[in-house]
DNA sequence: AGCATGAATGAACAAACATTCATTCGTGAC
DNA sequence: GTCACGAATGAATGTTTGTTCATTCATGCT
């Protein structure tokens, strides 16, 4: 529409041709023989993963600031336009991928918690160490998005909104096994809301550590740690 | 130098003044009666530290990304270019801005820490309480800040650098009050630096929630989870 | 085989950005 | 009072960015 204002079409048309075929001939000579990039069409949900998928290698690799959405299609391997064909605008593709990370990090919460149901109490809270410092969760990858949210959520209402719906899933998804603890081992002193909510802080610590200063924190000593705190908590629970 | 390649020196300036004067005509009828900016010359270290403070409040209320040097030149009632001026570059003074907030914080877990040498070690653990969670370092504005920092950390070795030493200044300071703490008190099978560890990452974790979730985690709360920590580790010396 | 659909492309555009620098003007020395 | 210094200003600049949309083309239906 505001193209229209100058150029008239025909000639519009003949421009960008000539302006295509000249780029396309200047690449083949610098780069590799014309990489004979060929069109695919995917299905509606395929390429928006592709696109939050890239999205999350951009932030952790130029950080939430610097994340462009050309770096983002180029690392898709696709074209411009196609994110905000697919996700409208820049703001929605970031509040996709928060909501992308932060699901997929309570569906392997929820899998350990439920489906463990049947395992005794001990091997739960083990369960529950190993996962929130395994290799999948902890990757620079994943903190670097996670936090970087988390950083922008103090000015952000909509981010804020998501991790905060998140935290309080998994905060009460802890307290309901907390209290099972609690009343199994007859820690009468304890609060298991109290409890989950520094449980859950110090994991968030850990993780935060295992991000800036991975050189003073590694994931050993991260699993050392919060395994004191339960140890403390639940003695008779924790070898 | 490149702006000599088009329009010639006298008609440039006449070009300038005309634009000027126009806009504060027009400026003059929509704002106040022309406002009478007057222009004041101030130290150095004067005006760095407003450009600081003005970046601050920029980060608080529009987060990190959207920071621009123009909102901080803007909210410090100063004109644009004045920040390249004192800080040669956005990203310097970003960067000095972290400096600035880390430091703030060092200093005051330092006084804590140091001017409470010659008092019992319970009222020490308890002054470091309430400093931790005390009003000033827990204002959403100095947290937001942290945060928006620490999220890009993983991306900006700069930025990491700085909040490391940081970190590690200050689990220092900790980890020898909990160890006097520890031979104090006979709590034979603790370990100073593991237990610093996770009472940092506790506290990091908790200064995570009252950002992003503020509705389910008061100062009060926190400050009680954080109490329940030191008094778990160190029952003899916390009520 | 031909056609209609809409996914994919990428050049063009307007807005926003950090940075530069000629100019202005406050300030202290004489 | 005059002068020189340099802090402060803000218009101009070139670049980068998100977004738009005319065009291209793969795909499945008839």
């Amino acid at each position: 529409m505001v193209r229209r204002l100058y150029g008239v079409e025909g000639f519009g048309n003949e421009q960008t041709n000539l302006a295509t075929s000249s780029r396309s001939i200047r690449s083949e000579i610098r780069d590799q023989p014309a990489a004979a990039k060929q069109r695919e069409v995917r299905p509606r949900s395929e390429r928006r993963q592709q696109l939050i998928d890239a999205t999350i290698r951009c932030i952790a690799e130029h950080g939430l600031s610097d994340t462009t959405l050309q770096q983002v299609t180029r690392e898709a391997g696709l074209s411009q336009g196609i994110a905000n064909l697919h996700f409208q605008s820049k703001e929605n593709l970031l509040a996709e991928t928060l909501r992308y990370v932060t699901a997929e990090y309570n569906r392997g919460l929820l899998e350990v918690l439920d489906g463990m149901a049947d395992q005794d109490l001990s091997s739960v809270l083990e369960a529950l160490l190993a996962f929130q410092l395994s290799r999948g969760v902890t990757q620079r990858q994943k903190m670097a998005v996670w936090f970087a949210f988390y950083g922008e959520s103090g000015a952000r209402p909509l981010y804020q909104q998501i991790c905060s719906s998140s935290d309080r899933q998994s905060e009460r998804k802890v307290e309901a096994l907390f209290s099972a603890v609690i009343a199994e081992g007859g820690y009468r002193q304890l609060d298991a809301r109290e409890l989950a909510t520094g449980y859950l802080a110090l994991i968030d610590g850990l993780w935060l550590g295992l991000l800036v200063t991975p050189r003073e924190l590694n994931k050993r000593r991260a699993l050392g740690v919060a395994r004191a705190f339960l140890r403390q908590a639940f003695p008779r629970h924790l070898s």
